[in-house]
DNA sequence: TTGTATGCGTTATCAT
DNA sequence: ATGATAACGCATACAA
């Protein structure tokens, strides 16, 4: 920068000026500008940072960018964040609660001007001195948090399988130490049910995170169900991966899905090569989230932000409900 | 630094010592570590930086997260860094060529140690003053570049369809601006084939980057060659994506895929619920390559870095082939 | 060994 | 409006 003053003539202030668009003599700009271009002058962000203590950089915390819903989810927010010239800093924490905590406080030596959290870790201590936005789940009442209208994506599920003509339904989800906002899929699924008086009965498996074993696990609950017969005709699932395992298990038993059985997932993950739902499925605004998580942590006035943000589902017919 | 300083009765030079890991009286020390974390002190990276003029921040420059390959790439060069104690900042570029430039200047300006790139920019500047990583495009002689061996395997494609008994084979890719190093996949496969005596032609799409358009294009090609025929009853595709499209269009043709024609893509995609190939494929490393990059960005002497650095990839079953 | 002083690149506060 | 100077938090060279 002062290399940049003594070729255009000027002092440094007069610079710092230029490069801020602060108002400045005519003349002192042009000769600023074309000194800068001369030396290829860029502005040293860690210097800013260290004086302004504002980094425009936000730190997204997120279990990995390989599963769909994540990977699109990490996109989105990644835009999101660009769009408003905000710096990325990306970490995946793997579900390991242990890492999560040391990411926060990695991200906080970096002096982020912001955390946007999709996090398992129950204890996950969220410092005052940086905004924190939470996807997914409701860390404690000072966070804000953004996510999925859960209960409404239940009972449009219900409302679905009863518009399918189901007699009896089931839900099915995978349970992991913390579910965050998602427990409310089986609220609202029971809630519609019962608005329709379509007798619905629920069960949740271990999370092994582990494919193989959760299918071999749900393989046996399912097999006294539907071998052979059919106790349900309709089944909401907690998420896609999830339908897909009923699917091809129940199908494996004979069954026809859909048809026999009518299947509905949840996260509206599409099929990379088709671009199209791999099951009928209730459908997170990916997009939306991500804009709204951003929106709230760039906000000045925290204090009038709402603890809960639930943005609209929406369905997406896939091959597990019949048309 | 100072409040700890003051706190623990000592200077600030022997606090900053004691962050660092320098010989300092054990007294000293164990006051000082008391006084961090009584006063939960964390260093300030900006602050380091500034000084240092090296920030264990790296960038990683990518199209997207949302595609399986690039979402486990990022996934894994995420990883990488983070076991070598670096951060990630993340730029999703979207295949622009003005994004990634604009990115690079970014990443400079945040005086990153070093950038990881994918990119489709023909011109993209690398400055000399940061340290870069291509993955899978040669960008100059003097910018290392890491992908996978994409001409053993187009040979090894040819050595699977031979072996599956093939007498006429065809390779379908489309074709991008740049395709880094990937047109290797080509040579490799027409050298392998003429080693097997398996007569082999080729053909080059234009890629729409809309997934129906090229669907589209592709079926009007594919019409004539395997509609009421078979022209060839082995294919290699450049990418599993175009794999799974050239199966499903000439499975609407009346053909078995595989049983007629026999397909093979490149990459090594799984499907995200049964975490298997989703189709016969080359398996690109994509651990390896992660590792490999931050490796090499992250080595002192880059004078002795191999400009390319070819990684072996292997065949992944899928359903596409015939066992 | 421990403490002190200087400078990293920038911005903000002054006096000019 | 412009130019000089201090301060941000830390590391290091140097003095004690």
């Amino acid at each position: 920068m002062k290399d940049v003053a003594r070729e255009a003539g000027v002092a440094l202030g007069t610079v710092s000026k230029v490069i801020n668009h602060k108002p400045v003599g005519e003349e002192y700009e042009k000769k600023v500008l074309a000194a800068i271009k001369k030396l290829n002058y860029r502005v040293n962000s860690y210097a800013q940072g260290l004086k302004a203590s504002r980094t425009h950089t936000a730190a997204v915390l997120i279990p990995n960018t390989t599963h769909p819903y994540f990977g699109h989810l990490a996109n989105c927010l990644n835009s999101s964040l660009s769009a408003r010239g905000y710096r990325c800093l990306m970490f995946c924490t793997d579900y390991d609660p242990s890492l999560e905590t040391e990411f926060v406080n990695l991200a906080l030596q970096h002096k982020v001007d912001g955390i946007i959290g999709l996090t398992y870790n129950t204890n996950l201590v969220v410092p005052d001195e940086v905004s924190f936005v939470s996807i997914d789940r409701i860390i404690n009442t000072h966070t804000p948090c953004v996510s999925s209208d859960n209960f409404a994506g239940g009972q449009l599920a219900a409302e679905k399988l009863h518009a399918l003509g189901c007699k009896k339904v089931l839900f099915i989800r995978m349970w992991s130490a913390i579910n965050g906002e998602t427990y409310k899929r089986l609220s609202g699924f029971e809630y519609g049910c019962r608005s329709y008086n379509l007798p619905c009965e629920s069960h949740t498996l271990i999370d092994t995170h582990v494919i193989n074993e959760t299918k071999a696990v749900l393989a046996k609950y399912l097999e006294p169900l539907f071998k052979g017969q059919c106790a349900y005709d309709g089944i909401f699932c907690g998420t896609d991966l999830l339908a897909l395992l009923v699917r091809d298990i129940l199908v494996s038993f004979g069954l026809s899905v859909p048809g026999d059985v009518e299947i509905i997932g949840f996260d509206g993950i599409k099929d990379f090569a088709t671009e199209e739902y791999v099951c009928s499925t209730i459908v997170q605004p990916v997009e939306d989230i991500a804009e709204a998580a951003v929106d709230l942590l760039l906000r000045d006035n925290l204090d009038t932000t709402p603890p809960l943000l639930c943005l609209p589902v929406t369905f997406g017919e896939g091959k597990t409900t019949s048309s």
